[in-house]
DNA sequence: CAAGTTACAAATTTTGACATCTGTCACCAA
DNA sequence: TTGGTGACAGATGTCAAAATTTGTAACTTG
């Protein structure tokens, strides 16, 4: 007997973030999905070949809800580059903050893609790193920073401020001095970038 | 029956480490350095006041081993501090890099260690920002560096390295291009640190 | 008394039988 | 043909019993 309605991606995947926050990503299982959906288990996986896929799109969705909020700030033309830099880089940060906070087991099945090396966490850097090098090529482009490649110029402030935004350094973000240490390494890296070049 | 030896802690320290290497930070048991040793795990207790007191006493010994290569990298005055700088931060990549390919077992031992905030963990870290402080107070004695406080300027510079020095990167340190990463970090934190007070 | 022993309770780990989950299949219905 | 079903094998997870480990104590010996 057929399901009265369809059953479509969305459907699944909105099950399956209910499911995730109330079991976690350990306890969640595609049987339960299924369940809450009244199906069998073999229909989800007519619309995801795996487990892993249904997670990875649940979790880009997750990730995609407030990428705006980041872009904004990043394409914020009005700000200068250099205070925008630091604005985002504190943005980041907070946006993390809040994620873990606010959906920790959607925050930690996002941590089991990153470990597994899932190409939703390889996107979301990109994006970010997207983010950070338009930043720089502003700076660069109105004379504030000293940056001939962009992109490469980001992926050295990103991994400079790895404790910052790496997974691996979760558990310290709750940490009350955490904001002033970013702020510090800002400050650094702001005058690194900054610097006049040295002949 | 007394034991012919009378077993000093650091024959007992000595006997850790082989059954850590042989058998890893999980499955090592006190009970099998007793074993190892010829006697009954109490003997054991008279020495070490818990499992956890005999595994910090192991991995202090463990990482004190060659922590004087560090040391004379940064009091090596013949070495401007600059080229200094960038140098011991390579070095202690390098020596991570080494102890977990050599020892994987008592690197572990160290990771379990970290996590559970031991002394002997944040006693290394503050061990590695002297030396670095030193550095950066010679720095900025001759001029090449502008730091009013060579500690919190260490902090700053090893947080920023964090992705080069930090456990939670360990996995990382594998990656052929770590050594090049690292250096183009070191770039931007060195011009930072020269950069001339701008107001 | 310093350094060891055996004996023991409590906490932890291992084990092994059992249940559940993942992914695939052949089949059914609109 | 798309979207669903139930049945299945193999992998994985669960749970309680059994074994081991941790840490302490009362006892022994030079």
């Amino acid at each position: 007997m057929p399901a009265r309605t369809p059953l479509d991606a969305n459907t699944i995947l909105a099950a399956t973030e209910e499911i995730l926050r109330r079991h976690g990503p350990d306890k969640a299982t595609v049987v339960d999905v299924a369940r809450a959906l009244g199906v069998s288990h073999a229909a989800v996986y007519k619309h995801f070949a795996s487990k892993q896929a249904l997670r990875e799109a649940v979790t880009r969705r997750w990730l995609d809800h407030n990428r705006g909020t980041l872009a904004l700030i990043a394409a914020d033309s009005a700000v200068p580059p250099v205070r925008r830099l630091r604005t985002w880089l504190h943005a980041v940060l907070a946006v993390k903050q809040a994620k873990i906070r606010e959906d920790p087991e959607l925050f930690a099945a996002y941590g089991i893609l990153a470990a597994a090396h899932s190409s939703v966490a390889t996107d979301h850097v990109a994006d970010l790193l997207g983010q950070l090098a338009a930043i720089i090529a502003d700076g660069a482009a109105d004379g504030s920073f000293r940056a001939d490649d962009a992109e490469a110029t980001a992926r050295v402030v990103f991994r400079a401020t790895a404790k910052f935004n790496h997974l691996a350094h979760a558990a310290e973000w709750q940490n009350p001095g955490i904001g002033a240490e970013l702020d510090e390494v800002c400050s650094l890296l702001l005058q690194g970038l900054q610097a006049p070049t040295s002949p």
